[in-house]
DNA sequence: TGCCCAACTGTTGTATACATCAGGGCCGTG
DNA sequence: CACGGCCCTGATGTATACAACAGTTGGGCA
């Protein structure tokens, strides 16, 4: 019964301080044609909830499955559920969570099939950044990028999985970057953080790294060229090349099962 | 003090009395995640409300730039502000509608440079939905996606321009199912959804009803002949041709401003 | 007369109280 | 002994009350 899946949350004293005043950018329009036009925005607890909650989902303080107690969290956040609720509606709209109307919030654990789509989707939509970028990246991007690519490197010296990761992370968004597609980065962004939980199982494979950073090579050199088809097909094969290798490790982890509660 | 530019929204006349028992769960449930149906889950009461507030938003309610305000809906929909609100924060992480903290609640209003943006993507995501739905649209499926193209061709006789952009979205949803990946299905009708508001503005355009038939058409042959390739570049152009369209069409109406906050 | 500051007003954001429902245990019965 | 229904418990969903804040407006002062 009380199995690890539904275990209780509560990473208390992990989170205070809630005096971060993050004003936004000022009015970058200072008539807009009416008195209403919106100008500064402060983001409300809410929304700051929903960026600590997403940030650690996707570190990994919650794993796919657990169930967001707002009690708990609203303990451990020191406000009251109302908050918390409309964080976990908004995460729920971005599909990092799933809400079960009268039964709980859970983070959305995606069975085999769940990860090939999205792997699928990720590659083309990483495929159209790495094409816009090729195209469209600036000098100082791609000097940014090398500089990742090189921390990528020297994460690799050490097999340092885990810092090679936030490197690789790294990496890829400027990639979404230097497509100067706003909405493409946040999209692709979006589904990378979904898919981070996943792919965080499959860094202790042997040797991907190696191979990951082989491809990563690829792809920057694409981009270098300015070679727009190079560098999507390059990427694409990246990503499906991910999404192949988790499927192999979700067949051989039976307990890593479908949704319990579908 | 009351302008135009924000405008109260109160539908109090176009909202019939939502008496009709909440517990009319999925009954009308057009399109929601396909995911194994998780039991009867009677969707919530902010559930629904976002339901009803996304139509509203894609059938034209509510243009983008009106302000959504929560009292006035929640007197329409006889309930309180707090599933109102909910409803609205889960719309704001669909991209739906704007939420300025303190401010209140907009409807997306996009400009020109976020429409290309998110018409591109459109385009890519289309195009992946058409290559794959060339590779396993099902028989059934086919028989549909010609049925939905027949009823393209019935509107444009009558040049029932708001029937037709009805039949339209059809065959586009049909083919976003046929790609057979739920997940890029849900991403696609959300995109779509967003950019619906905006469409609806070159529907008026002379003779654009026949080429988007015709370019339908070509979209269908692809698919019939498993090309998918083809289809892919097909479904390609007639998204991109949209934006385009579109974009010229914004560039004499100098009136539809950008969205003040980037 | 014009400008600046301060209290006001209406709205939004949060907290709390209440209603409703899912799940589980207990008891009665076949 | 097994099965099924009822009540109880605890959680979630909703309503309402309260607090904080943006914009406004009126008054005071230069």
């Amino acid at each position: 019964m009380a199995e690890k899946s539904t275990r209780e949350v509560s990473m208390t004293a992990s989170r205070n301080a809630p005096e971060t005043t993050p004003e936004d950018r000022a009015a970058t329009r200072p008539e807009g044609r009416t008195a209403a036009a919106p100008r500064l925005s402060r983001l409300s607890r809410a929304q700051w909830l929903r960026e600590q909650l997403e940030n650690a989902i996707v570190d990994g303080h919650f794993a796919p499955g657990d169930r967001l107690d707002p009690v708990a969290l609203a303990r451990d956040y020191a406000c009251s559920r109302t908050p918390i609720r409309e964080a976990l509606q908004q995460l729920e709209a971005s599909g990092m969570v799933r809400v079960y109307p009268k039964r709980g919030t859970f983070v959305t654990q995606l069975g085999v099939a769940d990860l090939i789509e999205r792997f699928d989707v990720m590659a083309e939509l990483e495929g159209m950044c790495a094409r816009l970028a090729a195209r469209r990246i600036t000098q100082e991007e791609l000097a940014g990028l090398r500089q990742a690519h090189e921390s990528c490197r020297d994460c690799l010296d050490g097999s340092d999985a885990d810092r090679y990761y936030h490197a690789n992370g790294t990496f890829h968004h400027l990639i979404y970057a230097a497509s100067h597609n706003a909405f493409l980065t946040q999209e692709a962004t979006r589904l990378h953080a979904i898919l981070k939980p996943y792919r965080r199982l499959q860094l202790h494979v042997h040797h991907r790294l190696q191979e990951s950073f082989a491809e990563h090579e690829a792809i920057l050199e694409a981009i270098e060229r300015h070679d727009a088809n190079a560098a999507r097909r390059a990427i694409q094969q990246h990503v499906q090349l991910q999404g192949n290798r988790f499927n192999d490790l979700m067949a051989t982890m039976p307990q890593l099962r479908e949704d319990p509660l579908a």
